[in-house]
DNA sequence: CTGATTGTTCAAGTTTTTTTGAACTAAATG
DNA sequence: CATTTAGTTCAAAAAAACTTGAACAATCAG
């Protein structure tokens, strides 16, 4: 199940360790500590450390409450619909925007290019970007509300 | 230009000269052969064989007709239908595949745990895993459809 | 306050992925 | 046919990404 988990993360562009730690919580009857990640999976403290940061920032794990402990015990998120809106506003928003910036500073130098036939083919081009990027970052909403629920 | 094909085919999980190789297609006039390619990016031969391949193969790039040389040209795909699709396809469709089997291998497993609260948890999660890469599966005629054209 | 415990950080080490380049095949040219 | 040119392959080198572990901070308990 954690090797189910590892494969579906690599597919995402994340870590090794992220569907490791994912995959166990998943699978547990009860919330872990990062102790109980570090003991199970074999992985380093550093490692899990990490990886719980991750997950908590996309918003698929959660501390669980309620335990009288001093140590924090983490559940996973196990809704589509949440997963995939943490996926989205934390690792394709932030391209989607990266990329908007660069295509003006692109367009920019597209205008002064002195043959006007280039010029012309390269704005094209760029407008052509423009319309892909627009129409990825409408997909986005259409997407989540497809998926979830 | 080239930069900024590189970062998006990176969030793709792609290798950098492929996005190096279509960024400088795209941004060409004319369609360029292996020898240009390797030319104005500075990369291997051997990476740039390599390369055109893969996006031959994902349906990105085509080979040129009509150009009375022994060598042969490359032009870009640039219609987001057709390369979402060749995405999809080559990337996607795959390991949903090989979730979907792996999956039955783990719900067989499910199967011979002992104790019947557990078992019916690990079957719930599986069953919620299921749902996933069904609704997964259903996404993508959709999305390549509300992207293209 | 002191010692013990939980968790974080980050430089160095390891693993994985990508690129290179030289040897090779195939096909065209003279 | 011998030679040149286009393109492929793949083992080894290089680069990038990930993980480790030891030092550190923060918090709790006595």
């Amino acid at each position: 199940m954690v090797d189910f988990f590892v494969d579906g993360v690599k597919v995402l562009g994340l870590p090794r360790s992220l569907g490791e730690i994912y995959g166990l919580l998943f699978i547990s009857t009860a919330p872990l500590s990062l102790d109980d990640l570090v003991l199970h999976l074999g992985i380093s403290k550093g490692s899990a450390s990490q990886g719980l940061r991750t997950l908590r920032t996309l918003g698929a794990v959660r501390e669980a409450t309620g335990n009288g402990d001093r140590r924090t015990y983490y559940e996973p998120a196990v809704d589509l619909k949440r997963l995939v809106g943490g996926f989205i506003r934390e690792q394709v928003r932030p391209h989607l925007n990266s990329g908007k910036t660069k295509l003006q500073r692109i367009a920019e130098t597209a205008n002064l290019c002195d043959v006007p036939a280039e010029r012309e083919f390269f704005l094209d081009r760029i407008e052509r970007l423009e319309s892909w990027m627009k129409r990825g970052g409408q997909m986005l909403p259409v997407l989540q509300k497809l998926l979830g629920q």
